[in-house]
DNA sequence: ATCTGTCCCTGGACGC
DNA sequence: TGCGTCCAGGGACAGA
């Protein structure tokens, strides 16, 4: 599930992968909802192109062509992003897996999940863009132009002020973990950094925005902060399926201080970590330590 | 304006 | 072994 650490992982290992590279050729799969441009048109669009930029807003990610025009990509849920080059077992599917001899070289051959491979006049590596669940985004802008999608983002999370978040918290009678998800008021939160910056913050993710003090938004948004960062640091939550682009696994799950660890003790006071469900979502806390 | 529920999708886990 | 059922969840959307 890539929230911001990933797309932000992402983004800095796969820009060396695909800076300055003219595009030679794009292979897809079918037209479906996954591609907001549709195929034909996204190969028209960036055959003979090179990329000469990547940035990040919220989960998404900005790749600017050296033609004005800009690739918007979004990793949903299960979006991979990742160069031909990257060897992870993550890769193979089950039967592959097993199959597989250690002396054998992991080795990824797209498949039908696999929506765009980008090959490159240079020769090199590809670059595929995965998504089993087609949660994932992608659309070409033209010069000048944004998305709706874009345009609704609130501040990046890692800039974002804690008296932002105080403001939208007033008069919201929401839970505050719904408002932690809610892209257009803090983008790049998804569900695992909530629950871990909820829980070293010790506020209950049940809690009403409103009830929140700015101490508290002040505390949110600094352990949002420090959760966010040290996640980048290291490499991301391959708690499902993310990979970075150079095959490398995140190891932010052994870092996990609650999310996923529903009756396991909490690791500060001991006490069982509970599971709630908040709007068709899991949230996990300690009811000790988040009052 | 705000909030909740439904839907999109697929693979893996689980029970029988 | 195989089948059915449930679950994971980001975000768009409809309706309350």
């Amino acid at each position: 599930m890539p929230e911001l650490p990933e797309v932000e992982v992402t983004r800095r290992r796969l820009e060396p992968l695909l800076i300055r590279r003219q595009i030679a050729s794009l292979r897809t799969t079918g037209d479906s909802y996954f591609f907001l441009t549709k195929p034909a048109t996204l190969r028209r669009g960036l055959l003979g192109r090179s990329i000469v930029g990547l940035s990040r807003r919220g989960k998404y990610l900005l790749a600017e062509l050296d033609d004005g025009k800009r690739l918007m990509l979004h990793l949903g849920m299960t979006g991979q992003l990742f160069s031909q080059s990257a060897t992870s077992v993550r890769l193979l599917s089950a039967s592959q897996r097993s199959s597989l001899r250690p002396e054998e070289q992991l080795r990824f051959e797209p498949d039908k999940h696999t929506h765009i491979c980008l090959s490159f006049e240079d020769g090199g590596p590809e670059v595929y863009f995965r998504d089993v669940r087609k949660f994932g985004k992608v659309r070409l802008l033209r010069r000048g132009q944004s998305d709706p999608r874009l345009d609704r983002l609130g501040l990046d999370a890692l800039e974002a002020p804690a008296e932002a978040l105080f403001q939208r918290t007033r008069k919201r009678k929401a839970a505050i973990k719904n408002l932690l998800l809610d892209q257009s008021v803090i983008a790049g939160v998804g569900n695992i950094y909530a629950d871990e910056a909820l829980f070293l913050a010790g506020v209950r993710p049940t809690r009403h925005a409103s009830r929140l003090t700015r101490n508290s938004c002040e505390a949110l948004m600094a352990s949002l902060r420090s959760v966010l960062l040290r996640s980048i640091e290291t490499g991301g939550s391959s708690i499902s399926d993310f990979i970075a682009p150079d095959g490398a696994d995140g190891d932010y799950q052994d870092e996990r201080w609650v999310y996923a660890r529903a009756g396991k003790p909490c690791l500060r006071c001991k006490t069982p970590i509970r599971r709630t469900t908040l709007s068709q979502r899991t949230s996990h806390f300690c009811p000790r330590c988040q009052r």
